[in-house]
DNA sequence: TCTTGACCTGGAGCGCGCTCCAGGTCGGAA
DNA sequence: TTCCGACCTGGAGCGCGCTCCAGGTCAAGA
């Protein structure tokens, strides 16, 4: 089969996070439970590194632990609709909100460059 | 005259901050140095407030300490036009591409809230 | 068989950005 | 004059999100 499993190395490599954090991750229930072979090696299956890397898009967003471990909860587990769409659309707001205000910034930033600037 | 200054507990209520943030950021660097009373009571004047408002901003923005000390010490001291506008630069494209980030997580949200809300 | 190194666990440590606290001073209303 | 509350300082504490460490197991190549 096709279906391949990745070693935590090679899962570290793929996703860009250190082994450290993708255990964390998993302790804090943000990802997995990751599937283990009978020695107990970590082997990350293809959706598993999907996962991670929502995951990773979330917390570059500056997404907190706290939300994450409801956002995998509610995507992963039984919640209903109303539930899951509740939810998302607040994260929504918060990062159109956070983008307004990091615009906010770039104002004042452009505003002290054209002051700088210019010869006055 | 019409430059009032405000006590400490009036520069918190205009500014939003606590006074024990007001103080770390004055401890740090970010604004003042704030003038004092005789009996060593801060003042702060309305240019204070204004920078503090400023320094504000761009936290909310994501900035760090260490970036906004830079920032207070290039706008208010000798840096040359270069230093001032090349740093800003740098933080405008820090700030762009966290825009960039936060418009990914949208997208993915965008795609959750479809799937959860699609009949199928 | 031996060694190497990737991996395991539980728990401590760390940098950031505040936040809180103890113990003291001072200005103004009662 | 006395009190109260706003303020002062130096320093400890805290929540977050990792990051590091010690001590151990296991698979595989020399």
């Amino acid at each position: 089969m096709t279906t391949q499993t990745l070693t935590p190395g090679e899962a570290a490599e793929a996703t860009g996070l250190s082994l450290d954090t993708l255990r964390y991750y998993e302790r804090e229930g943000l990802i997995g439970p990751i599937d283990r072979t009978t020695s107990g090696r970590r082997t990350y299956s293809d959706g598993d590194v999907a996962w991670i890397e929502t995951v990773t898009c979330m917390r570059a967003a500056g997404l907190g632990i706290d939300h994450l471990r409801e956002f995998t909860r509610l995507l992963r587990e039984e919640a209903t609709v109303e539930e899951r769409v509740r939810f998302l659309h607040e994260r929504r707001v918060e990062l159109l909100a956070q983008i307004e205000a990091i615009r906010n910034a770039v104002v004042v930033l452009d505003d002290k460059i054209a002051h700088f600037s210019q010869p006055g």
